[in-house]
DNA sequence: CGGATTGTTGATAAAGTTCAAACACGGTGG
DNA sequence: CCACCGTGTTTGAACTTTATCAACAATCCG
């Protein structure tokens, strides 16, 4: 079922199985896009939401000199620009990173469905919120952490949202992102990245290598990145032992 | 009317007055508070969310070591934790900055409006979008604006937001934030802020003094924050003049 | 008035950036 | 098969920006 990982271990009521049905049923059509695509571009009006199923998606604002932030990172189960619904226009772009199968929900079939089901449209609203709490996250990370710490927050966060969809083991999970990518994210150059990688391996806390990470200490590692993963709503099931305090 | 400036000038449809009605009636007290009071602590269940009607309010994360991130400043007429609705715990404080004046709107009363209101419950999603969005632009403000320009956004947007609820005539507006206020927001030491101050007075660019702002020359001022306010979502009319491009 | 908070300035230090250059690796075409 | 190319990674050195430390001035509040 495609829409089986949404909301899935969140502090929320899950979705029943009619939501679920009436939101699979929203579902237009489910397309395979290759790596570094543009799929939504900044400001431009917006007419359907995706869903990815398979992949790594960014949401990024580009500078004029050419830099670029990346303001959230999408793994397989979320449902990448629902914000873009109710906002009609993104204040960003969203590309994929890696080839991406996605499912595309037009807004026109999304109206009936938050009209007539008040609780669906209630959890859909709770999804929103919690890509604005990882927001918030993230301004912690950047404005807060030192370079080692915010290159293991970042690890620490991807563990836990692949681990939830089945993506990671909880230690071990293949990450196809470029030094590049991750010094996007947490607002650093590719050379310092890589500088902070290699102390993390000499530290032996996680290995990063061949777009695989593997987390030798995770306590460790979650301590060095102030990693509390509170922020990410999910069942406290979830988050056992993945916290830095 | 106490709702009058909810979504005041943004691009969505604004609330009619039937609607306003109903929100205002949602309300189940009006309070004042002293300056530097906490009001909602992160991780605690909330059962009601505010809407400021006077004073200045930070929502902001204290890491452990006393350093502070704030993750949002609300103005006069911000549902300042709406997100508390859907999300029921919060992953931040919020707190007065100022003495301010407040609506309490208790979630319980809130949950037959939205039941029943379908539109209304979209514009309430709306307005916790944007949000999200000053949240994705406060990340490009950290992550890739140089001293100088964070504070220079900064100052741009909240003419902005002040401007919208006639709080600033679009050149002058009172700001009664500490520089260390400013790096909280900025992710700066108030020592740095304090010369980035003086350069953006020596400059020409602007005034900050007595919990004042005196915007000299507004263009150049959002050229050199690079400020772009679209992520505001106010209308076309609301934002003339105001983009450093 | 006196104490506390806020603002200002200078000197020094640390963190991260920039520039330059080499290296590894997978594909592609001769 | 090998040379070549592009992308991504790695390393070193010089340089910038911002933080840190220390001291003092100004302002606000009771």
């Amino acid at each position: 079922m495609l829409v089986e990982d949404v909301l899935k271990q969140r502090r929320v009521t899950p979705l029943t199985a009619h939501e679920k049905r009436a939101l699979e049923s929203a579902i237009a059509e489910v397309r395979d896009h290759g790596p570094r695509e543009i799929l939504v571009r900044q400001g431009q009006p917006c007419h359907e939401s995706i869903l990815l199923l398979d992949g790594l998606i960014s949401r990024h604002v580009d500078g004029r000199d050419g830099s670029r932030q990346l303001v959230a990172i999408q793994v397989p189960g979320d449902f990448v620009d629902l914000h873009g619904f109710p906002l009609k226009v993104l204040d960003h772009d969203v590309g994929t990173v890696t080839p991406c199968r996605i499912a595309l929900v037009p807004h026109a079939r999304l109206d009936p469905l938050v009209e007539a089901m008040p609780a669906l449209a209630r959890k859909l609203w709770f999804l929103t919120l919690i890509d604005a709490a990882i927001h918030r996250a993230w301004m912690l990370r950047i404005g807060r952490l030192k370079a080692i710490a915010r290159v293991a927050h970042l690890l620490c966060e991807i563990n836990l949202r692949l681990r939830v969809v089945g993506l990671s083991d909880g230690r071990q999970f293949p990450l196809p992102l470029t030094q590049t990518d991750i010094g996007e994210i947490c607002s650093l150059t590719a050379i310092h990245v890589n500088r902070m990688l290699r102390e993390l391996r000499d530290s032996g806390l996680c290995t990063f290598r061949n777009a695989r990470v593997d987390i030798h200490d995770l306590p460790a590692l979650a301590r060095l990145g102030a990693f509390e993963p509170d922020y990410l709503y999910l069942q406290p099931q979830a988050t056992a032992g993945m916290a830095g305090a």
